[in-house]
RNA sequence: GCCCCCUUAGCUCAGUCGGCAGAGCACAGCCAUGGUAAGGCUGGUGUCGUCGGUUCGAUUCCGACAGGGGGCUCCA
């Protein structure tokens, strides 16, 4: 069961001969360390495998990463994987499996090592890389884990001949590898640098067995079933018509009232927080753009200009700010007026390269719940800190809990404004999210050209971690834009603006929620919260008026005429996650009862006073306190 | 933008080794009035993504383009 061991603290092959004192500890393969190295393990078998198929092919760099691992090559004759190859290449590496090489661990010098690699470029290349850094250098690059120490080179060679720079450790021979599956062939720009080689990647996951393997895979499966694409077309929320373009959506009515009920709660929230709600077009003359410095810096992100009469140019907003700016400049302001926070959900285009547009997390259109805040410099820190309380406490509303903070600070190379000025404002952002008890997680060089970031990152039911509220704090858009206001003392002072959004955008935060909650969205924002099914159709009358009734309480209901089967309309009422299915028969219209059908629950509760199913429901309704659906259990959709 | 893959009915998909296509669900009509996860019968549906090329003939082979998926890079 053992795959490596641990001797004083550090992972080597186990047959590495021990000296008397130390400490040893077993690494087992269902470990995250013994995973680890199965699939580190794996991807050399990979790369043998490629090899011998491909004479002559170039390997790189090839990884455990999380699940699996994946490999990099450059075949002979810039020539391309395809998928057909990759059971190929899957029944070689199984051949090599039951071959049973050992792997053995060789020590080299820099220079054997480069002989040794004389035909392999990228491997040379990250032998020379780390030979010529100083040591602490070397120890912080990846490559170190490749098998270059400052001092020489480790090797694994097995009995055919194949030898792959390597740290180690590795399993002891190619038999003892887990289950693996190929996944799929993908390109990858040597070195993550998009201006050098692109390389053929080939993924794949690895586990200790088949039953591991075959648990992950259907993982997979479940997280495809709450894709909130897949949900979109099954719960007919929105969609993407070809005929509009690509990475541009259309909400239709289930979806669109969603996103109605999200939006007005955000609007009432935010007007009881203090905001003003504002307006602004779609486009633009080049000029407002110029002056921002957007189009010195993010042109290519823009659709193209439109040429209007007299040459002039117009642009589609990316963002909503500089008009806000105008709104905020179009008179003298004073200091009484701030803060002054300015809202919009603005609809913003942006031209987002093909490959990189996904469902409604990527899209090319999208509303902003975008607000400016303009204050002085001396409420900024206030202004900030009450800012992410807000945040936070809406986001619960929504029924996200689990939440980090991610401050990013001022990147290298290209932005505006001094140190003295992108110090202060970062340090405004991490003295407030220091002061919210949750995480500070620091992404140095991770902030915008003009201002720095700090950003909440939200954890949704399966794990998995998502981007969502941002706030900048920015000192350079009210110099360019000349913003001003009259102090105290009569002086003209300049403004700090703080930019923010909550939901991020409204698609990709429908989205999150949709995947959140799988579907099953919580009463307060179901399309539909309760449906009417009355048993047969002598039933109708009262069917009608229970839904009336329903209605006249507030609550999104509709009729389910008895023109089919009620087991049909009970079916298609859990697969659309309706929250209440209300039956009514002939027991019902008799006692002023209805069979209540909860979202949920196993069975249905025969006999409930309909008085009593309208309390219930409409309590429901005005609650916001949700758990949401953990992973699987979607299978009737009723979860 | 780059690499690989995909595009057949509203949806999910089968199929044609080149001779103008099928299933289930959905939809329509009729029957069935059924107390909790698919009642029965009948019916219609397709420029086989688009445009070119090869061919006697293309949904099938080739190319370009569009849209989608998985990655890489990017994400103000």
């Amino acid at each position: 069961d053992a795959v490596v061991a641990v001797v004083d603290g550090r992972e080597v092959d186990l047959a590495t001969p021990l000296s008397e004192g130390q400490s040893v500890a077993i690494v087992t393969r269902q470990s995250p360390e013994g995973r680890h190295v199965l699939r580190h393990s794996t991807a050399h078998v990979l790369a043998q495998a490629v090899c011998d198929l491909w004479p002559g092919a170039h390997y790189a760099i090839g990884p455990p990463i999380t699940d699996g691992f994946y490999y990099d090559f450059a075949l002979p004759e810039g020539r391309h994987f395809s998928d057909e190859d990759l059971d190929r290449i899957e029944n070689r590496m199984k051949e090599i499996v039951a071959e049973n090489q050992p792997f053995v661990r060789e020590e080299h010098s820099i220079d054997e090592g480069l002989a040794l690699f004389a035909d392999q470029p990228y491997k040379a290349e990250i032998i020379r890389g780390v030979a010529g850094s100083a040591p602490a250098v070397a120890a912080e690059m990846t490559d170190a884990a490749e098998g270059v120490e400052s001092g020489g080179v480790s090797t694994y060679r097995n009995t055919a001949g194949f030898v792959d720079l390597c740290r180690g450790p590795h399993v002891p021979s190619t038999g003892r590898l887990g289950s693996f599956k190929l996944m799929r062939v993908a390109g990858a720009y040597w070195r993550g640098d998009e201006h050098r080689p692109q390389l053929q990647r080939i993924y794949g996951t690895a586990w200790e067995s088949e039953q591991a393997l075959a648990e992950h895979l259907h993982r997979m499966e479940e997280a495809e079933r709450r894709d909130h694409r897949r949900l979109g077309v099954e719960l007919d929320l929105f969609s993407f018509p070809d005929e509009i373009g690509s990475g541009l959506a259309v909400f239709h009515p289930k979806g669109g009232l969603v996103r109605r009920i999200m939006e007005d709660y955000s609007r009432r929230r935010h007007e009881e927080a203090g905001y003003s709600f504002v307006t602004s077009p779609h486009i633009t003359k080049a000029g407002l753009f110029e002056t921002s410095g957007h189009l010195e810096w993010y042109a290519e992100g823009m659709f193209p200009p439109m040429e209007l009469d007299g040459g002039q140019r117009y642009y589609l907003k990316p963002m909503n700010c500089p008009f806000h700016i105008l709104i905020y400049r179009s008179h003298q302001r004073s200091y009484r007026e701030l803060p002054m926070r300015l809202f919009e959900f603005g609809n913003v285009y942006r031209y987002e390269k093909s490959g990189v547009v996904h469902g409604l997390t990527r899209v090319r259109g999208m509303t902003q719940d975008d607000a400016h805040i303009f204050c002085t410099r001396e409420q900024m820190a206030g202004e900030i800190a009450s800012l992410l309380t807000f945040v936070l406490d809406l986001l619960r509303d929504y029924g996200l809990a689990d939440f980090h903070l991610e401050l990013s600070t001022k990147p290298e190379g290209k932005v505006v404004g001094g140190d003295e000025e992108w110090e202060e404002a970062t340090e405004a952002l991490r003295v407030a999210g220091g002061s919210m008890g949750l995480e500070l997680v620091l992404d140095p060089g991770g902030g915008a050209f003009y201002a720095p970031k700090i950003s909440v990152q939200a954890r949704d039911a399966i794990g998995r971690t998502w981007q969502l509220s941002t706030i900048q704090v920015d000192l350079q858009l009210p110099q360019r834009f000349g913003l001003e206001y009259v102090a105290t003392d009569n002086a003209r002072r300049r403004p700090v603006m703080i930019h923010r959004a909550l939901f991020g955008s409204v698609e990709r935060f429908f989205a999150v929620l949709l995947e959140h909650y799988a579907g099953a969205f919580p009463t307060w924002l179901a399309p539909v919260q309760a449906r009417v099914l009355p048993v047969r159709d002598d039933h109708a009358e009262q069917a009608a008026g229970l839904a009336a009734a329903l209605l006249a309480a507030g609550l999104r209901a509709e009729l389910d005429p008895a023109s089919e089967p009620l087991g049909t309309r009970v079916r298609r009422g859990r697969l659309e996650k309706v929250p209440y299915l209300l039956v009514l028969g002939d027991d019902d219209v008799a006692a002023g009862t209805v069979g209540l059908n909860v979202r949920g629950a196993e069975s249905p509760e025969r006999g409930v006073p309909v008085e009593e199913a309208i309390a219930r429901m409409t309590a429901d309704s005005a609650s916001r306190a949700v758990s949401p659906v953990a992973a699987g259990e979607l299978r009737g959709g009723w979860a």
